[in-house]
DNA sequence: TCTAGGATCGGCT
DNA sequence: GCCGATCCTAGAT
């Protein structure tokens, strides 16, 4: 099974964000494997955008890790509650990076009804970017974890069913604070992603 | 120090 | 569709 390499995320983020859809989320702890089929991504073009946390050039303790190297987990906390994963992209200097919004289960099914709860419909155990790093264990420890060495218990693999997935683009979500950026369509599902309320 | 607000989610109406 | 949870971060003082 493929792993993409570190020049896999030195490209530019939409690349990636794009590229990402229809790969797996593989994640190891002490409890087992889980691992989900991304449908659904945001890219975050740094500096510049205004929908970043590093707009600007905000350089602070939490965004340390998206101005680092490619190629890496870039975990925050949001409303005290969620962890939200992203994957850095381009490179040292650039901050740019792409969140994992979402992705159906694919293995460790068992594992991630455990930690989602048992009644969770599987359509739901990790269709939200908060969801998702429930369903994997994922929070602020894995900030900074090396996507290109599964000895950090996180990495990506493709699907071996390998089917090239139908992308669609549509504006970003949760982001109205940004203006107009809040309408650039830097959020890509595939054909499999379940719609949101706003389309 | 203090304060406002957030790249969300689930429960309730 | 609305709203509260919950606490960290960033910017202001």
């Amino acid at each position: 099974m493929f792993v993409p390499t570190r020049g896999f995320y030195q490209r530019p983020t939409v690349e990636v964000a794009r590229d990402l859809l229809g790969k797996i989320v593989v994640r190891a702890t002490g409890d087992g494997v889980a691992a989900v089929r991304v449908t659904e991504v945001e890219a975050y073009l740094g500096e510049d955008d205004p929908a970043c946390h590093t707009f600007g050039g905000r350089r602070t303790r939490r965004t340390e890790t998206m101005w680092g190297r490619a190629g890496v987990a870039y975990v925050y906390l949001i409303y005290g509650i969620h962890s939200c994963l992203n994957v850095v992209t381009v490179g040292e200097g650039a901050p740019e990076a792409v969140l994992i919004r979402g992705g159906v289960p694919v293995a460790g099914l068992d594992l991630v009804r455990r930690r989602r709860g048992a009644g969770t419909p599987p359509a739901r155990l990790s269709d939200g970017p908060g969801k998702l790093c429930q369903a994997l264990a994922v929070d602020r420890g894995q900030d900074g974890a090396d996507l290109c060495d599964s000895g950090s218990g996180i990495w990506f693999v493709d699907d071996p069913e390998g089917a090239k997935p139908v992308i669609r683009a549509a504006p970003r979500i949760g982001v109205d604070y940004a203006g107009e950026a809040a309408a650039w369509p830097l959020r890509f599902l595939t054909d499999r992603a379940e719609p949101s309320a706003s389309g």
